[in-house]
DNA sequence: ATAACGCTTCGGCTGCGGCCGAACTATTGG
DNA sequence: CCAATAGTTCGGCCGCAGCCGAAGCGTTAT
């Protein structure tokens, strides 16, 4: 298999509207079976299967087969990122009112959800604004932040596990995600997602069944304004 | 237009083989004509067009008429964005002994070489952080650096040519290019290429006959370490 | 004026790739 | 065992989109 052109694969595999749909699913994050995937894509198992085969090829997705189900998820936050940046341009276009697709304007979604495995929407440009304006977080690099010294006192005191974080491999520890509904970096990273798992295991915040869509709870407002000095 | 998918939308106007050649040269933030795109991609005049508007009216590009030609160019930064990202997924396919693109993986490529008319790479590189550490350079605008004025005063020395590099119409002076193999910023622009100028000049640095691949000279070396404080 | 050039529009050809039906494998469960 | 479920492979159909030749339009050069 020789690669004319790097860049035109990738782009292609995301440019079916089909193997789209399936990865836009996956965002939430989470493993899908293949025929949820190919009932969300509205397309048979069979093409679904092709479908996700040179997908996992292509090293987007991930393959675990357990019993007689087949669970594919995105195969890296790399992946999730390259997504969420082409939704940025899409979600650009200045059509006014035109038939801008439905999950665009879904407010639920907007307000709040996961980007892989961090805090995407109102919610979490809110939590990345409080850490940068309390000096927690400082610019390094154009697309990396840093973690203060008042920052790692901040998530220790939060309960974040950032021992955790620390240890994770080659993965960027605090990157910059942008986020297309808000057009702003948000925080993500291993120290994003284990933000995150802090809001999910305080009970803060919930995924919803299906979907990225996440719902802040009672007890997170009220940490978004103790903790954080901020709300939404 | 009625919008399905927003993202395979855009990832599909990529994904085209043609078109993503169209992308990758314009990836140096310059404008080019339909024509010099055209030839780029492999493809004919008339067909280029038709990609050309296709990316322009998705907002992709940017379309300036000037004279009988007609300049393109990237609409924004966050189109350089996700271009990058996607670039990144490809770069990244673990392939080991497979058939990445042989020039992705070419050490000497990635050493040093021409990005059209400044140098990237490592030796880009560092002729660029050299300059941002010891505050010859700021950042201006998002894409942009300013010389300073002990900037001003160490490209004399070096014998840059900057009054002609400042009177080159039209183009930007100071720019930030992306470096697909570094992952960051390196000078480009105007400034840029008088400064490569000056490498190939005084036999800092020479082009291999073929490609864009760049010799760094001995003496190259010593400069890095003498004029710029700095080696590879 | 006339020619050359740069670019676009139009029309028609062609091939790639997405799609499904059918058939096959594997796991689970009765 | 046999049936049901999940997934994959194969073969063939079909439409879309990319491609080029031809022709047209506006700009620049001579």
């Amino acid at each position: 298999m020789i690669t004319v052109n790097a860049l035109s694969e990738v782009a292609a595999l995301m440019g079916d509207p089909a193997r789209a749909a399936m990865l836009q699913l996956l965002m939430d994050g989470r493993a899908h079976t293949a025929s949820d995937l190919a009932l969300t894509a509205g397309i048979t198992a069979q093409t679904a299967s092709g479908h996700l085969s040179r997908m996992v090829e292509a090293n987007l997705l991930a393959a675990r087969a357990q019993g007689r189900n087949r669970f594919y998820r995105l195969a890296s936050t790399d992946v999730a990122h390259a997504i969420e940046s082409l939704m940025a341009l899409a979600g650009r276009r200045a059509e006014p009112a035109s038939k801008t697709a439905a999950w665009r304007r879904d407010p639920d979604l907007r307000f709040c959800r996961t980007c892989y495995d961090h805090l995407a929407g109102q919610v979490g440009i809110a939590v990345t604004d409080s850490l940068t304006q309390h000096g927690h977080l400082e610019p390094k690099g154009p697309r990396d932040w840093k973690l203060t010294g008042t920052g790692e006192l901040f998530c220790q005191r939060l309960g974040v596990d950032l021992a955790g974080a620390k240890k994770a491999g080659t993965r960027h520890f605090a990157r910059q995600c942008l986020d297309w509904s808000e057009r702003r970096p948000h925080i993500s990273g291993a120290l994003g997602a284990a933000i995150a798992d802090t809001f999910f295991k305080k009970g803060w915040a919930e995924r919803l069944r299906r979907g990225r869509t996440v719902r802040l709870t009672d007890s997170g407002r009220r940490a978004l304004s103790r903790d954080f000095g901020t709300s939404v």
